[in-house]
DNA sequence: AAAAAAC
């Protein structure tokens, strides 16, 4: 057997693949055809053969190419033979133990595991942070075979003893390299201890940082690589243009978006909290139905906003990073960043969450002058320019209630923007030429931002060679690293 | 710079 499954693919070339041919059982495969999924996807056709013959999986797949049945389906089957009916908690051990970075993927891919299981004996369950630890726990004590959670909360049951990970035959490590960023390192390690050396891991990254390399060396044996699209790629079903915008533009440069182009449902991201929760009641003010989804919000508000997105009564879901990785949500034509992200990496994630399962989508990016250096990162990282065009901005959008109010005359275009605070105009304005003989009131010429390449000036240049330099600058990189060497038990290959 | 995650 070849040693990479990626070529070895010449058995079937033709004949549309099925999930009939990976040797399921009938009553996962009736479960499969229920969800009205015909055909594997390329991750799918990859892994589920792997998985199945029990290898650990290096997977490096991008969200939205169905990577959650790809490690759910074999791993469902391969518990099946010891699946019992015996309402016995001590007959339901865990064995499956998948992690994941946010609590709405834990509960999204909750969900396909029990879509996927629900004509077996197999139960599983979910726990995660923000609600209620006694419903959790009581499901653990019942018994699951299959457990989806978020590693703090996990842990928090651990040490409630209300869930025993002594027999652990299966580990999924879902957006891994998102768990490592938030800074999950630590809890993962006390996790992996204490589960059975001998085990199944599978690991997916949308990269592979060093980082990642290090804790697969780690943890995995002999993995498997599987890469089906080349992480920091962007899907080709994505249309993306970037808007160049004044900042003070964009909440109406959303609102015109969604009109202009009758967008029935968008995410919008932000860079903060705050700004979230301004945007959605901004737009909610212009007759936009808006809800902000993030980390300040409670839980039981994260879960309303989702569900009421994607039974479609909310136009405009207006989201932090929360929901950039991971979540689907069925037919999204289209996602607005309203701020490019700092992390180009995020960029690639938010406008993943449109184009999906090979529908088409949009992704509208809004760009002022102090993103520059934003746009150019992601152009940088996916490898190609991206189309930019001027927006002209019609619709003056309605100022936040809860924002001091010193103009009520909205409605009219040709209004001045007189709230300027010299604050407001920080960044690359006030070190440029030229724009003093504008007609007041009107916005500042842009263009100079944009037509020529980003390039750092020579004072932010020399501050960027001033922080690098020193040692100390790079002592919090140190922690992961020494934290991964000194966890003794390296896996022999 | 910001975000996420256990109490």
């Amino acid at each position: 057997m070849s040693d990479s499954v990626a070529t070895n693919t010449s058995t079937a070339p033709a004949a549309a693949p099925t999930f009939d041919q990976f040797g399921l059982s009938a009553d996962i495969l009736k479960a499969v055809r229920e969800s009205g999924y015909t055909t594997p996807t390329p991750i799918q056709a990859q892994a589920i053969p792997v998985v199945l013959a029990g290898r650990d999986v290096m997977g490096a797949a991008q969200t939205g190419t169905g990577k959650t049945a790809s490690f759910s389906l074999p791993i469902i089957q391969r518990l099946l033979p010891s699946a019992n009916t015996s309402a016995s908690p001590a007959r339901h051990p865990v064995r499956a133990l998948m992690l994941t970075p946010t609590r709405e993927l834990a509960d999204q891919v909750a969900a396909n595991v029990q879509t996927y299981s629900k004509h077996t004996p197999l139960r599983s369950t979910v726990v995660f942070g923000g609600v209620d630890m006694n419903p959790q726990s009581d499901a653990l004590r019942r018994g699951v075979e299959i457990l989806i959670a978020t590693p703090g909360r996990l842990l928090d049951h651990v040490q409630q003893k209300t869930v025993n990970l002594g027999q652990v035959q299966m580990l999924v490590l879902d957006e891994a390299d998102r768990m490592l960023d938030m800074g999950f390192l630590p809890d993962l390690q006390r996790i992996l201890n204490l589960l059975p050396k001998e085990r199944q891991t599978l690991l997916f990254s949308a990269t592979f940082s060093p980082e990642i390399k290090k804790l697969a060396s780690t943890y995995l044996r002999n993995p498997q690589t599987i890469e089906v699209a080349r992480s920091n790629s962007t899907n080709a079903n994505v249309r993306q243009i970037v808007y160049e915008v004044h900042e003070s533009d964009k909440s109406g440069a959303v609102a015109q978006l969604i009109r202009e182009r009758e967008l029935k449902q968008v995410i919008v991201f932000c860079n903060s909290k705050i700004g979230a929760s301004r945007l959605a009641r901004v737009l909610e003010k212009d007759g936009i139905v808006a809800t902000a989804i993030h980390g300040d919000r409670s839980q039981s508000e994260r879960m309303q906003a989702l569900d009421a997105f994607k039974r479609g009564e909310i136009e405009a879901l207006v989201a932090t990073d929360v929901a950039a990785r991971g979540l689907d949500i069925a037919e999204l034509p289209a996602v607005i960043n309203f701020d490019l992200p700092f992390n180009a990496e995020d960029y690639v994630h938010r406008i993943g969450r449109t184009g999906r399962a090979g529908a088409s989508g949009d992704a509208l990016s809004l760009c002022s002058a102090n993103e520059r250096k934003q746009l150019a990162d992601i152009e940088k990282l996916i490898k190609r320019p991206l189309q930019v065009e001027p927006l002209e901005v019609t619709i003056r959008a309605r100022r936040d209630a809860s924002a001091p109010r010193r103009d009520e005359r909205f409605g009219r275009p040709e209004r001045t923007e007189h709230r300027h605070s010299p604050r407001d105009e920080s960044g690359p304005r006030r070190r440029t030429t030229g724009t003093h003989d504008r007609p007041r009131g009107r916005q500042q010429p842009i263009d100079e931002f944009f037509l020529k390449p980003y390039e750092p000036s020579p004072s932010a240049m020399k501050r960027q060679e001033e922080t690098v330099e020193p040692e100390r600058k790079s002592a919090p990189k140190q922690p992961l690293a020494a934290l991964l060497g000194g966890l003794g038990m390296p896996r022999k290959s």
